[in-house]
RNA sequence: GCCCGGGUGGUGUAAUUGGUAGCCACGAGGGACUUAAAAUCCCUUGCCCUCAUACGGCGUGCCGGUUCAAGUCCGGCCCCGGGCACCA
C-alpha cells in the first residue's frame, strides 16, 4: 500500500471500476422499498461549474448512498434545462447553433461533475432539448388545451424591450426583467396563457401535507396571496343623463367598514369608464391622466413615499348601499385594474392607502371601528374578564372612544381620528350593526347589502409564450377558417426548425415568423391554407414534469409508464435552490396536480420532501461570479485536494441551508481528517486476528456506537455538518489505539462511504474486502451500547455551576442528591444553610436552592 | 410597510429543544522531531482579575420578564440576509 494518500489516483482508479461494473444503475426490484432522490437539473450555461453548484448534487449522493446501503432501491438521475434564452444569447454572440452550445455545453458540465464521483445513472440522462423529450411537453400544452386550462388572450402583458419577449409574473424582479434588468413595459399582444389560478386553492390547502420548509411555504402562500372578501355592488348615479341603473362592484377584505366608505376609486384602466363617457363631465381630464398612466412606468407609479394622485369623475356618484349615501367617484392609479374587480370603496378611516389619499383630496373621514372591543370599557363580566365581541349597540353608538391615543388625534374639520386604525374591533357609527365584532360583521353586512363572499389571489394567470427562438414550439395552427388548432397528438413533436438567424424579428414576433416552409401548413381540420403558431414555451415548460421523465426515460408511447411512476413517485427527497420556490416550484405542483386529474398520474404532488441549498459564497462574501473574478471553480480544488476532501468539505462547512462563503483555509481540515484515516490504516490489525479480537476498549465501542446512531440521524435530517464532525470525534480517538480492531474500521468506513467514497472503497479493498463498499450494508448501532457506565452530573448552587461528579449510571435519585451534597465545594457554597430545595435532572444535574 | 430566516470566541460553527455554553474544524501562540524547512505529533487558545492552567467575576445583538435553571420560553427594541410590496 502506498505510504502517501495519493487522492489523484485513488479517484481515476475507482471512478473506472464503477462504471465498469455499473454499481450506479437504478434497480428495479419492486419487493424492494425505493427512494428517489432528485437535485433541481441545471441549466447548462457557458460559464462552467463553479464550486457552489454541486453542493446540493453532493448532498443527494450522500443520501442517496445513505439509503441505498440502508436497503433501498435508489433512483438518483441527472439531467439538463437546456432550453432558454442565456443558450439562444450565447448562440448569437458566438455565431453558432443553440443545439451545439448546449452540447458543448452539456459535455462540459458533464465532465466537471463525473470527477467529483456522483452516484447518478447517467442512462437516464434527460434534456429538455430532445425532440423525443419535448414531444410530451408538447403533449402536455395540448392536453390542457383541451381541458380548456391553455388559452388565447390579448390583455397587456410584461414585455421585455431587451430580451424581446412577453414574460410571466414570477419572470419579474420586481418591475425589471429577472434576466436583464430591464425595466418591462406593458404591452397588449396575443399570448397563451395558463389558467394556474383555477388550481390556486388547491396549490395552497396542499401545501400542509408536504414535508417542505416552512419558509419555503410560507413564499408559496403569499405568492398565491389568497384573501377573503366580498363583492358589494354600488348604483351609480348620474347628474347629466340621470341614468341610475347602471352599477359597477368593488372587492373589499372589510365589508364590516361599509358604513365607513366616504368615496370610490377605480382603476384608470376601468373598462366601465368608457361606456360611462357621456355621463362624466370631466371626461378630457379622465382621458389626459388615464393618457398619463400609459406612459408612466410601473416603477413610477409604484415608487415608495410617492404621493396618490387621481381625478373626480364629475357629475357621477356611487350610492352606498348600505345607507344610500352619495359618495364622490375617483380614477386613481393606486387601484389596480388586474386586481379584484379594479375597484374600491374607500374607508379612510381604517386604510392606510385611503387615508393618504383622503388627506390629500381633503375628503371625509369617518371611523367605523373602534379599536378594542366596546366591552372592555362598557363593562366587563362578573370575572372581571372582559365579554368579548357583541355589545348592544345602544351604549356604544353614543360613546367617547377613550381607547384612541388622544396624542395621535388630529383634527381635519371633521371628524377626529387616530391614523388610520386597520385591525379589527367593535363596529360603530354603523346603524344596526354598531357593536357587533369586525369578523361576524363581514358576513352580516355583506348579506344585507345584497353582496357575496368571495376569494381573490395575487396569483396571476401563466403567461405561457415566448417571442423567442430557443424553446418548444407551441403545438398550434391558425387557420383563418377553423381558428386555433391543435396539432394532432400523431404529429407530435412539432420540431423546432432550424434557421439563420435567431435573433428576435423586433416586432414582437419569434425568428420562427420568418422560416415560410414551417410556418405554412396544412389546417389539420379542414386542410385549408395555415400558419403555425410561432411563439414558443418559456424556460420553466421543461422542468415542470422532467421528474417524470426520469421513472422512464424512454418512453414513447406514454408521457410515463403509470405502473412505474406508481412505484417511484413521488419524488422522497428533491435538493436545490429557494429561488425556484415561487417559479419552478409553483409550476411544476400545478402540472402534477393536472396530469393527476387527467390520469396521467397517480399521485397528486411532485415532491413529498424538499430541502434548501444555501449558497456557496466567494470568499470576499460577494456571489461568486466572472464579473467579480472570485470564482472558485472545482476542478481546481478536486486536482488540488481531491473530490473526497471537496465532498467533506462541502458537506462540512456549515448547515446545509444557510449560505456561507469559501475558505480556502478552511479546505485543509477535512483534507487532514482523511490523510489521518489512511494514515492509521497501518494500526489496523490483518485479516487473521480478527476473529480472536475482543472489544478491548469498552469507551471506544460506546462512542463507535453512539457515530453510528448520530451520522445516521444526521443524515437523514441533512445535517452533513454534524455527521462530519461526530466522525472527526470518532477518529481523535481512534486515533489513540495501538492497535485497531478490523470490524470497527470498516465499520468506520462504512460511515465514510457517503461523504468520501473514493478513499472509502481504497481501503476497504486494502483490507482485503474484494466487494464494492456501496453494496454492503450499512452499519447499525446496539442500542445496549450507547449508554455509558458512568455519568457526569453537574452541580449547581442558586443556578451557577459549582461542582462536577462521576456517578454509576444506574445510581438513584437519593444516592446522586446525597453525593451531591456531599462535594467538597458545597461547604463553602451551602454550609451551615439548609437547602430550601433539591432538584435532580435525571442524569444531568442537582441544583441546589439555598 | 408586511411576511419569513438569522445575530454565540479572531473565523466557520456545536449545544440532547429549558439543564455543565463554545463540541468539531480553521487560524494564532508555544514546544518536540529536523542541519534547516515542509509535513507530522504534543500543549495553550471566550473575556476580565491573577505569578497561577489557584479563588473568583463576566459572557450567546440590546432592555426587561418567567423559572431552581434561559443561547433556548414570553414582551419590547436594534442590526443583518431573503421574499413581497398601492393586492383593497
Amino acid at each position: 500500500m502506498a505510504k502517501n494518500y495519493d487522492h489523484k489516483k485513488i479517484e481515476a482508479k475507482w471512478q473506472r471500476e464503477w462504471e465498469k461494473a455499473e454499481i450506479y444503475k437504478t434497480k428495479e426490484d419492486k419487493d424492494k422499498k425505493k427512494c428517489y432522490v432528485l437535485d433541481m437539473f441545471p441549466y447548462p450555461s457557458g460559464e462552467g461549474l463553479h464550486v457552489g453548484h454541486p453542493k446540493g448534487y453532493i448532498a443527494t449522493d450522500v443520501y442517496s448512498r445513505f439509503k441505498k446501503m440502508s436497503g433501498f432501491n435508489i433512483l438518483h438521475p441527472m439531467g439538463w434545462d437546456a432550453f432558454g434564452l442565456p443558450a439562444e444569447q450565447y448562440a448569437i454572440k458566438n455565431k453558432i447553433h443553440p443545439r451545439v452550445a448546449v452540447e458543448k455545453n452539456v459535455a462540459r458540465f458533464k465532465e466537471q461533475l463525473s470527477i467529483i464521483g456522483l452516484n447518478y445513472d447517467w442512462e437516464r440522462e434527460i434534456n429538455t432539448t430532445d425532440t423525443k423529450y419535448y414531444k410530451w411537453t408538447q403533449w402536455i400544452f395540448l392536453k390542457l388545451l383541451e381541458k380548456g386550462l391553455a388559452y388565447e388572450s390579448y390583455e397587456p402583458i410584461n414585455w421585455c424591450p431587451s430580451c424581446q419577449t412577453g414574460l410571466a409574473n414570477e419572470d419579474l424582479d420586481g418591475s425589471a426583467c429577472e434576466r436583464c434588468g430591464t425595466t418591462v413595459e406593458k404591452k397588449p399582444m396575443r399570448q397563451w396563457v395558463l389558467r394556474i389560478t383555477d388550481y390556486a386553492d388547491r396549490l395552497l390547502e396542499d401545501l400542509d401535507v408536504l414535508d417542505w420548509p416552512d419558509s419555503i411555504k410560507e413564499l408559496q402562500r403569499n405568492w398565491i396571496g389568497r384573501s377573503e372578501g366580498a363583492l358589494i355592488k354600488f348604483k351609480v348615479k348620474s347628474q347629466k343623463s340621470k341614468v341610475t341603473n347602471d352599477e359597477f362592484e368593488v372587492f373589499t377584505t372589510r365589508p364590516d367598514t361599509l358604513f365607513g366608505a366616504t368615496y370610490c376609486v377605480m382603476a384608470p384602466e376601468h373598462a366601465l369608464l368608457d361606456e360611462w363617457k357621456d355621463s362624466i363631465e370631466n371626461w378630457d381630464d379622465i382621458e389626459e391622466y388615464r393618457e398619463e398612466m400609459k406612459k408612466k412606468t410601473e416603477i413610477e407609479r409604484t415608487a415608495e413615499g410617492k404621493e396618490k394622485t387621481g381625478v373626480r369623475l364629475a357629475g357621477v356618484t356611487a350610492i352606498n348601499p348600505a345607507n344610500q349615501e352619495e359618495l364622490p367617484v375617483f380614477i386613481a392609479d393606486y387601484v389596480l385594474a388586474q386586481y379584484g374587480t379594479g375597484a374600491i370603496m374607500a374607508v379612510p378611516a381604517h386604510d392606510t392607502r385611503d387615508y393618504e389619499f383622503a388627506k390629500k383630496f381633503g375628503l371625509p373621514i369617518r371611523e367605523v371601528i373602534s379599536p378594542r372591543p366596546l366591552a372592555s370599557y362598557l363593562s366587563t363580566s362578573s370575572e372581571g374578564e372582559t365579554e368579548r365581541g357583541c355589545v348592544k349597540k345602544a351604549s356604544a353608538e353614543n360613546s367617547p372612544h377613550p381607547d384612541l391615543p388622544s396624542k395621535e388625534r388630529e383634527e381635519d374639520g371633521r371628524t377626529k381620528i387616530q391614523c388610520p386604525y386597520i385591525g379589527d374591533g367593535a363596529l360603530i357609527n354603523s346603524g344596526t350593526f354598531s357593536g357587533m365584532s369586525s369578523p361576524e360583521a363581514k358576513k352580516a353586512v355583506t348579506e344585507f347589502v345584497g353582496g357575496e363572499m368571495k376569494t381573490t389571489y395575487k396569483l396571476r394567470e401563466w403567461v405561457f409564450s415566448r417571442q423567442r427562438y430557443w424553446g418548444e414550439p407551441i403545438p398550434i395552427v391558425h387557420c383563418e377558417r377553423c381558428g386555433a388548432v391543435p396539432v394532432p397528438e400523431k404529429d407530435l413533436p412539432v420540431k423546432l426548425p432550424d434557421v439563420d438567424s435567431y435573433e428576435p424579428s423586433g416586432t414582437g414576433e419569434s425568428p420562427l415568423a420568418n422560416i415560410h416552409d414551417w410556418v405554412n401548413v396544412k389546417c389539420p381540420k379542414c386542410r385549408g391554407e395555415a400558419k403555425r403558431e410561432t411563439n414558443t414555451m418559456p424556460q420553466w415548460a421543461g422542468s415542470s414534469w422532467y421528474y417524470l421523465r426520469y421513472i422512464d426515460p424512454r418512453n414513447q408511447n406514454e408521457l410515463v409508464s403509470k405502473e412505474k411512476e406508481k412505484y417511484w413517485s413521488s419524488v422522497d427527497m428533491y435538493v436545490g435552490g429557494a429561488e425556484h420556490a415561487t417559479r419552478h416550484l409553483i409550476y411544476a405542483r400545478f402540472w402534477h396536480k393536472f396530469l393527476f386529474d387527467i390520469g396521467a398520474v397517480n399521485y397528486d404532488e411532485p415532491f413529498a420532501k424538499l430541502q434548501s441549498v444555501g449558497l456557496i459564497m466567494a470568499e470576499d462574501g460577494r456571489k461568486m461570479s466572472k464579473r467579480w473574478g472570485n470564482v472558485i471553480n472545482p476542478d481546481d480544488i478536486v486536482e488540488t485536494y481531491g473530490a473526497d476532501t471537496l465532498r467533506m468539505y462541502e458537506m462540512f462547512m456549515g448547515p446545509f441551508d444557510q449560505s456561507s462563503a469559501w475558505s480556502t483555509e478552511s479546505i485543509i481540515g477535512p483534507r487532514r481528517f482523511l490523510e489521518k484515516i489512511w494514515r492509521i490504516f497501518s494500526k489496523v490489525k490483518s485479516k487473521k486476528e480478527k476473529e480472536k479480537s475482543t472489544t478491548e476498549n469498552e469507551k471506544l465501542e460506546i462512542l463507535f456506537n453512539q457515530t453510528i446512531k448520530r451520522v445516521s440521524e444526521n443524515i437523514e435530517d441533512f445535517k452533513f455538518n454534524t455527521a462530519v464532525s461526530g466522525m472527526m470525534i470518532f477518529l481523535n480517538e481512534l486515533e489513540k489505539e495501538e492497535n485497531i480492531e478490523r470490524g470497527m474500521f470498516e465499520g468506520f468506513l462504512k460511515l465514510l462511504t457517503p461523504f468520501a467514497p473514493h478513499i472509502a472503497e481504497e481501503l476497504w479493498h486494502e483490507a482485503g474486502n474484494d466487494t464494492f463498499i456501496y453494496n454492503e450494508p450499512w452499519p447499525k448501532h446496539d442500542d445496549a451500547k450507547i449508554i455509558e457506565d458512568m455519568m457526569t452530573i453537574a452541580v449547581q448552587v442558586n443556578g451557577k455551576l459549582r461542582a462536577t461528579f462521576e456517578i454509576e449510571g444506574d445510581a438513584s435519585e437519593e444516592e446522586v442528591k446525597r453525593k451531591a451534597l456531599e462535594q467538597k465545594e458545597m461547604t463553602k457554597w451551602v454550609g451551615e444553610n439548609i437547602p430550601k430545595k433539591v432538584i435532580y435532572v435525571k442524569n444531568k444535574l442537582v441544583s441546589i436552592v439555598v
